[in-house]
DNA sequence: CTATAAAGTGTGTAAATTACACTTATTCAA
DNA sequence: TTGAATAAGTGTAATTTACACACTTTATAG
């Protein structure tokens, strides 16, 4: 038995990565200058199509892999978009991706078809070729909802950082105030994160704790029944 | 400015539906039965290809509405899924969607590449071809966590229910047990469903009171904050 | 009219969430 | 060296929410 799929049904598929980091107070999206056309000398979010020989997760592996150098980096699949005039040149289909990565921790080198890469405050996106902007909007709301239920903020974090420093990331990306004596309570009880003995150096105030994240303890947590929540 | 997309590009993409059901207090997908290659004769998920000039959301819901003759269905975009050797006739990516049906409302009409379709209790579903027993577990899992979040088990009982009946819907998709009064006292204290007035009939014991859900309610009470939670 | 079956209902206790303000540790500049 | 500036760090009482728990009611069937 052997057969072959009809030419009529043949559409290109890309992924596009919503990219996050955090830094300076602030969530950030990584967008790269298209090199190219369609829509050359804009601002995009950072995407190939699928060659027929690769699995769809690894596409968006090897996205940001070409993009940062990174391995090992926390990626989810938002969302498939398929209008069928989304893309000028023909059919289409994307599936779009988001990565949490520590900003601090690596520079970003744009690939060969972006000439170059930067990171934009949230609220200071340009504007977006393609359905790019609704694929970000799309992929914030999942953040806020994701981030509340699962820990996936220190992703977004160094190694050690300080209460402070995770409590002004939920907010910033949350957009609300939290009372840190509480926020702190809370976080802690969960029995997540471990104080370093750590503590910050050349700070003109009193130098904050460092804590670090213990990535076992949520999985083993989670047998026992119990879930994040902030 | 015109191009094409080279054609090493070039892929099918279908669309697999996961439709639920409930009934007799159990959990039901509905599967058809492959009447063409590949995997003919063997029950799978309702789906098909997607021709390109059509919508993915409109491919979606027209696999349903031929398979159920049913407008106005609740459905959700699952996931993608893009092994490169999932279908055996060539590259084929598929975009998972869920639907929610009020099963007795209905009859349900095998399509033109179905033989047959049926409902199969969640937990005596057969083999399935393709990744769909993956699909079928990752709907699983998304209805679980998401009925717990958005006001979505209505979608699947009649317009007038019990309050038992909505409760046994909980139990059989969490596989876990409520106690009544709390329960109840939690389900009406959100305001979303209301006393019609009338009852059961028929029954051999104490008629319960039919209740409805307030679709318009969610949205106003979502803008004051307002967050489901069962 | 009695048995059966499921519907319907309230209260006290424990746990979690919220609101709230001052003290401490460090750097920098006078 | 000392005081001003800055952010870190900390506890308790009040309120709200979650949980555990058992009997009464209303219908049908025989």
């Amino acid at each position: 038995m052997e057969a072959n799929i009809e030419s009529k049904f043949k559409a290109a598929v890309s992924v596009d990565n919503v990219v996050f980091g955090f830094d300076n107070n602030d969530l950030k999206v990584l967008l790269i200058y298209r090199g190219a056309e369609p829509y050359k000398d804009c601002w995009a979010l950072p995407g190939d199509l699928i060659s027929l020989d690769q699995d769809l997760e690894q596409s968006a592996e090897n996205v940001l892999q070409n993009l940062t150098g990174l391995d090992n980096i926390y990626m989810d699949q938002i969302h498939t978009f398929g209008r069928v005039d989304r893309h000028p040149f023909g059919r289409v289909f994307t599936v779009a991706y988001f990565a949490l990565i520590k900003i601090q921790d690596y520079l970003v080198k744009p690939s060969s078809w972006a000439e170059e890469a930067a990171w934009f405050p949230i609220n200071e996106v340009p504007e977006l070729p393609f359905d790019h902007m609704e694929i970000l909007e799309y992929a914030k709301d999942l953040l806020k909802n994701k981030i509340r239920h699962q820990p996936i903020g220190f992703e977004l974090l160094p190694k050690y950082f300080t209460l402070t420093e995770i409590q002004s990331l939920y907010e910033a990306i949350l957009e609300t105030q939290f009372d840190t004596r509480n926020f702190r309570k809370k976080l802690l009880s969960m029995n997540l994160i471990v104080d370093t003995g750590r503590q910050q150096k050349e700070v003109a105030h009193r130098p904050a704790k460092l804590y670090k994240y213990i990535t076992k303890r949520y999985a083993q947590l989670q047998q026992s029944g119990f879930s994040f929540d902030l």
